[in-house]
This record gives structure tokens, C-alpha cells and sequence, in this order.
DNA sequence: TCACCCATCCGAAACGTTTCGGATGCAAAC
DNA sequence: GTTTGCATCCGAAACGTTTCGGATGGGTGA
């Protein structure tokens, strides 16, 4: 294990110099950087992460809290969000720690546990909701974090997130612009932001076609297949069914369409079906019984800038380089049926 | 954020003896130490692990290294692995940290740059083999570290493991009791200690019964429904078919019985199996198309005591007191059918 | 009485790093 | 010749903990 003061006796400069030098300071000399450099090089020098975290504050420790290991139906989505982001902070030279906590406890003070130990120095936030209360504990502590969505209309943190108002609007928009007129909208979990986020785009388009809004035909919840083929049962025992539904992710859309198959509708020929589409491994919104038109934004890209990001937020950086939004695209396929045309 | 000085400072103790009082030290007075815990407790006061680390060499946190992110196969296993670990680490209050690096680096290197870096001062190695490298590392390192496995027949490093040459003897004996000679085993990838020990049981099995042991009858390679499948179906086609499969898992005995069903052969009546039980969830060997006769030891056993054995480990435990063994158990079904009586 | 032991305590050093507040030398500007 | 500015360097302090070596005081045995 070489020292920075090995370091320093084997180049003949002070132990400041090598410090500054290995981390970029200004006032070194371009040789004497140099050597340093070679010589860390030369001799496998690793910075002691205990050392640095003890003065400096910061150790490059981040972690991700999770309330209880996940149900087995989303062991696929905790391996892609896991195995992400662990490969990604790996690669900056970052540790990062899993921290499965106990479902009772509160999660807050799990996190001020991981907090006041000083070890961990950021964190990853996933499924914020409004007035999170995770959030407000990191933000009250000046813990550097980031979120996987965004909070309220002008965030003051840093995030990844895609444009779910946008999402929302689209989904509606394609079904509106082929002549729908009754959609329904099946959705995730009330209070998750992005959930929230896609009801207003949903609404928005609405309110743009100057379709008014049915609150009988939206529906939340968690996103599986069951969920979509329950709610989807429940729609046409309820009387007056959608002509086109809109779902949440692609699970969602599976029940749908088992459920309208068992009732002997066909898409798109009596239905519209259209959802979001994260790409998770699995599911191919192309190649199901009847190929999906959806905005697509795989889940996967997420977690190379929420790495850069978290990476820059405990270094930081300024906020507006902390907030980036990852790119959706509206793939049309056979799933929805034009109404003004027959058929 | 409290500190040992505000405790000693809050007591009218040295810092020294605040330190003492916590850790378990002798020399601290009965009241005294009663104190002190009291006023941790109030004063919510949390060890910094990094000034620890920094002085003492431990820090509580440990890691488990993966080479990549596993392919989608395996996506349950490794929640079971992560999730398993993380969460007993978490509970004993010990940060986990996975890393997962590029699959081309040099695993010993990442090792290295772990250690080094003084962060890390444990590690979980899983599917350890014969002289495997990481571990002749970690040993030279004196890192503290706990295999999921055995290597040798007298193992000088802490580990857990399961009776795996007595899996290999009990799933052939179950075999040969009912009259079965020419008997087949698809085992585990070769090299790997858990495959290793399962073939030396076999065999001891079949001398103790006098049945020669016939190379072409076994079969290593990983172990999917689809190695079960080709496997058979080449058991078949080469000629001289055995008369009984023993199969390292469930899921290799998924695809034996898919191939024998194809062949329009039935289990027990053409052909007995008997199979490892690892109880992975999603497939349960009760049932199956035909309930099967196991030896029984459900993984998720195992990340308990890894913890344990590794928190002992790193705490300086003595050897004898980390090396533990997980149970299996001979669950007798009715996929074997005893060639002595007639059906 | 003296020496010794035991239980209980404490000061100071050490771990490896970052950073604050200067110090040094040298060239350009006055 | 003195000042100023700049580039480059350094010593020492600090972070919070553990631990080494000893200090203190009271009791016990000779």
C-alpha cells in the first residue's frame, strides 16, 4: 500500500505538492505534475478512501436503499436497476452500496443511520413521490443526491427523468388524432411523480381535442399484467367501454389484451391499444400477439446518467448540470385503428 | 453529527475511555460503561467508520465482486444473491457493496484495487475453484474473506458449504437401492469445487455397490433445462440409454424430463430421475409433471451464515469457528421406480 | 510500614489525506 | 532599487477514532 508520503519521498516534494498535484490543483508545475503522475503510476499509489473521506468529506461511497429484497415478479427490473448502476459507478472508481433495509423501519432513519456513520456520500432516489420524505432529509443534511424523476413543476435537485407529461400527451394524442373519443388511461401508482406527470399530458391532450375528461376512465395502480386485465374486466362490466385505452407500461398492455381477447375483442379491430414501452428485458412491444404502437424510452438508459450525475452532484457541480432528461420516441405500429377510415 | 469528544466532553470522560466503554474493553468501570452507552443512545452518536478504518484497519464493509452483470437466466439468482447478502449485512449493521466489473479485467486486479484503496476489508466469494486465484490473493493480502464452497479436502479458510460429496452419494444411492445400474449424472460446469465433490460421491456410491463407473454416463456443463435437454437426447442417441438421471438441479431436470417426454418415454415407468433441490424460486420439484425425489437444501440457507462467518472473520474470529455447513435432506418421490418389483 | 496488585482511568501518538496560510524565487513594472 | 505579481512550493493543523504506555488510588499480603 503506497502513501502519499512514500510518494513524497521518492519524488523530494512535499507531501502538499503530490496531494495537489494527483488531484488537479492549479498551482503546480507542468513537470512536477508530470512526475507525479508517472511515479503514482509506477509505484500502484490508491488514494486510502478513509483518509480522504475523513478530512475532505467525501469518499466516492454511494448507495442505493432499498425497503426489503423485491417480489419476485420484478427480479428481471432489480437486477437491470441494481446490476446499472453498479456497473456504472464501478467504472468511474466509485463504491457502491446496496443497502436492503427492513420494510418496518422508517426509511429515513435508515438513511440518517448511513448518513451519520459518514461512510456513504450520496445517494440514488428511485420512485420519488410529492414531498418525499427521503428527499427532505438528504436536502436538510446537504447530501449530495440524485433523483430518478422530479419533484414539482421547477425542481431544485438533480435528476434523470424523461418528459412523462409528454408521455401522457402522446399516448392520448395518437389516440385522439385516429377519432377516439372515450379513452381510458391505465396507470401506475397514484403519487408517483411520473404517474402524476403522465394524468396531466393525458388531460392536456384531452382538453387540446376538446374531449372532456371521464375520471371513471383512468385508473392506478401497480403496473402488472393483472392489474391491466382487471381494470380492463371492470371497464366493460362498468357499461360504456373505451374505444381506445392507453396503459402505463407494457405488462399493463399484456393484460389488456388477454383480457379483451377472453372477451372476444380484437385489437385493433374493436380496441385501440397503445402504452409506454421501458424495454425491459422480457417483454418486446414489436413482437407481441399484436405489435404495440408506444413511446418508447428504455429504462436501461437511465442509469449511466444517473451515475455521471450523482458523480457530479458530490463533486459540486453547479445544479443545472445535474438535470438531464433521457429521449422518448413515438413508435406507431398496428395497434390502433383509424376510426374515419373503414375498415 | 456527535463525536467521541462531544460524548467525553458531555460525561467528563476521557475520549479514551468513551472509546473503551463502547467497544467492550475490560477496563471500564460497571457504572461507568452504563453511562457512557447511556449517552451514546441520547445523543444518537454513530462511530465515523472512516476514522475508524483509518486507524484500526476495519471499517465493516464488505463487498461482493461480480464479473458483469449475470445474463437473464439467472436474474432470480442473483436477487437471491444480492438481495440475501445485502440485506443480513444490513441487519448487522455492515454496508454491502456490490461491484460489478468488466468482465475482460483481470478479477484478481479489481481485488487489488479494492483493497488497496482501504475501503473494502471483507469479501464473499462465490463458485470458488481449485486454486482459485482471488482467493490466493486475498490470503496473501490477509484480507478477510469467506467462500461459498470449499477448495481441498482440508480447507484452511472459512467458508460455508453443503455436504456436496454426499449429494453426489445420495442421489446415485437412491438410484442403486431400486435396482438401477446404468445411471447417468448431468452435473455442474467441471472445475467448480461444488461439481468436483458431487462426482467423487457418485462414484464412491457405485463402488460401494460394485457398479463400475462408466465416464460416458456423466456430463458436466452449466446447468440450464437446455444442458438437460441435448444431454439426454445424446444419451439416447449414443446407444446403451441409462436407466436412471441424477441431475445437479431442478432446472437441468426441467429439460431431462422435457426430452424423455418428446422420446415418448415416462417417468418412473422408462426411466427414473432424481435431481439437487436448490428450492430457487419458480420451480418446485413437489410439482413438477411428476413430483421428484431431491436432496433437499434451499440456497437462500446460505446468506446468513456467509454474513455471519464473514462479520467473524473480520472481527478475528478463529478458524474453527468459520467453517459451517448447511443441511441437505433425501426427499423421496415418485419419479423412481424400483426395478426389484414388478409394476 | 512497605511492596505489590488490581481496577479504573488518561494523554498523546498514530492512521493518510486535504487544506490553510504563508514562504520562496524570479521576472516585470514602477 | 524597490515594489508588485506570479508560479511554485511547503509546514502544520485538522478530520475522529483506536491504542500504547503509563498514571492514580485503594486494597491486600507480608
Amino acid at each position: 500500500m503506497t502513501t502519499l508520503r512514500d510518494l513524497s519521498r521518492h519524488l523530494g516534494l512535499s507531501v502538499t505538492q503530490v496531494s495537489r498535484a494527483l488531484n488537479g490543483h492549479s498551482d503546480v508545475g507542468q513537470e512536477t505534475r508530470q512526475r507525479v503522475m508517472a511515479a503514482a503510476q509506477e509505484l500502484n499509489y490508491q488514494p486510502n478512501l478513509s483518509a480522504r473521506k475523513l478530512v475532505s468529506g467525501r469518499s466516492g461511497i454511494v448507495g442505493l436503499v432499498l425497503p426489503g429484497v423485491p417480489a419476485r415478479q420484478y427480479d428481471s427490473l432489480f437486477v437491470q436497476i441494481v446490476g446499472g448502476l453498479s456497473r456504472h459507478f464501478s467504472a468511474r472508481n466509485m463504491q457502491f452500496v446496496l443497502h436492503i433495509s427492513s420494510p418496518e423501519e422508517d426509511p429515513v432513519r435508515v438513511y440518517e443511520r448511513l448518513v451519520n456513520s459518514g461512510s456513504l456520500d450520496g445517494f440514488v432516489i428511485l420512485e420519488p413521490v410529492a414531498d418525499d420524505p427521503r428527499v427532505a432529509f438528504l436536502k436538510a443534511r446537504k447530501v449530495p443526491y440524485v433523483l430518478h424523476g422530479r419533484i414539482g413543476p421547477k425542481p431544485d435537485h438533480p435528476f434523470f427523468d424523461i418528459d412523462n407529461e409528454g408521455v401522457g400527451h402522446s399516448l392520448a394524442r395518437v389516440l385522439l388524432d385516429a377519432g377516439h373519443r372515450r379513452i381510458a388511461f391505465l396507470n401506475g401508482i397514484a403519487g408517483r411523480t411520473y404517474s402524476e406527470a403522465r394524468t396531466s399530458g393525458f388531460r392536456r391532450a384531452l382538453a387540446e381535442a376538446g374531449v372532456p375528461f371521464d375520471a371513471a376512465l383512468l385508473r392506478n395502480g401497480e403496473m402488472t399484467d393483472g392489474m391491466g386485465l382487471i381494470e380492463t374486466a371492470r371497464l366493460w362490466s362498468e357499461g360504456a367501454p373505451p374505444t381506445g385505452i392507453a396503459c402505463g407500461n407494457l405488462l399493463i398492455a399484456k393484460g389488456v389484451i388477454a383480457a379483451l381477447q377472453a372477451m372476444g375483442l380484437s385489437v385493433p379491430k374493436d380496441v385501440s391499444v397503445v402504452a409506454h414501452d421501458d424495454e425491459l428485458p422480457g417483454l418486446d412491444s414489436a413482437s407481441m400477439s399484436v405489435p404495440l404502437t408506444v413511446t418508447r424510452s428504455p429504462l436501461q438508459d437511465s442509469w449511466q446518467p444517473l451515475a455521471e450525475i450523482l458523480a457530479g452532484a458530490v463533486a459540486g457541480e453547479k445544479l443545472s448540470d445535474l438535470q438531464r432528461f433521457g429521449q422518448v420516441n413515438l413508435v406507431e405500429r398496428a395497434s390502433v385503428r383509424d376510426l374515419s377510415k373503414s375498415l
